[in-house]
DNA sequence: GAGGAAGGTTCATTCACCAGACCTGCGATC
DNA sequence: GATCGCAGGTCTGGTGAATGAACCTTCCTC
């Protein structure tokens, strides 16, 4: 809830009240889901999240105000340019998978869509992000290779990323989104 | 985004999509933090959010739907309840926490309003919610201790809750909301 | 039987979300 | 050299949700 009049929460004494003005807002976890997934262009995002474009662009400029995301230029002519984690974003990837789970284990019956494995030994991650096997810290993001769950059947959707996600791909990996399978 | 038309994500293939349409709206996440500080009253939430009544109502009402709070009496005559966490809603707390970390890191100049420490040995947890000396899984929130951080001065807020908060205060244990300190 | 507390409901207004149409470079095609 | 198409937007009108304030109900106390 950030930006815009009467979408914050300055009165709370709360830092999370203070995270929640940056990425609380509808669509924004979602957006940034999308970008640890590898997705980088406005209409990668676009259609990949059914989202409104007005909203993604209100969205991503929020974001890149909040230094959340930064905008970096992929071609010069015409001048095209992606969006892509800074650090601070990057560290959003804790809560962000601590929620995917707890959705996979209280608000789906049918489990996780997605699972993430940790690449070095392609062990599963544990419940914190971190990797059993190795141990230590949560796994960083860019350690992280995902891949569609084999008892989730009958992904329904059609667009360029979620056809890139059928094969195990590594978190923040770009998204070949001009590549058309044989 | 729960409940009501238009505030669904029904079409993303992805966990997080679910556990957002419960707790992604607009103060349900704020609402089950009270909780988690041990707010279980209707004028409780309304005085320490500053939320309006009949928001509130909806999101008590949706959070209960959810299976994340339940409605338990505390007195017969009248008849009055309080909103309770489930095993579900205890479950938030690793997203709610890291969240909240985040949002010290990179959402505010000075730091965490309050900090927690492991009950049994006082040390506080580290940025995963596990007890840096005692290692081991995150912490439950019924075995963690919050106070408020001594290098946060100046809190503005009056209400019952607040005011029951400067002192330490142990996760889940009721707020005293009629005491009045002399 | 007046006042107050707890937990709501109802109302008008404001605001953000939504879907779709439109616009602007720029490159390739005909 | 007009047209097509793509990428990345902006603009617009309609709709649903959030907001703040007032009101309601039940019970208790004085």
């Amino acid at each position: 809830m950030p930006m815009a009049l009467g979408t914050d929460y300055e009165l709370q004494d709360c830092t999370l009240a203070r995270a929640l003005e940056v990425v609380g807002e509808r669509w924004s976890l979602l957006i940034l889901r999308d970008a640890f997934y590898g997705v980088q262009r406005f209409n990668d995002f676009l259609t990949h999240l059914g989202i409104p474009r007005a909203v993604l662009t209100a969205r991503l400029n929020a974001l890149v105000a909040a230094g959340v995301l930064r905008k970096e230029p992929y071609q010069q002519t015409p001048l095209r340019h992606g969006y892509l984690l800074t650090d601070a974003g990057l560290e959003l990837w804790g809560p962000l998978y601590q929620l995917s789970r707890w959705g996979s284990r209280h608000a789906t019956e049918a489990g996780p869509y997605h699972l993430f494995a940790h690449a070095a030994c392609g062990t599963d991650l544990d419940l914190v992000g971190a990797c059993p096997t190795c141990g230590g810290a949560p796994v960083r993001p860019a350690e992280i290779v995902m891949r569609p769950n084999p008892a989730r059947t009958g992904s329904r959707r059609e667009d360029a990323v979620s056809l890139a996600l059928v094969r195990p791909h590594p978190l923040l990996e770009p998204i070949a989104s001009a590549a058309a399978p044989a």
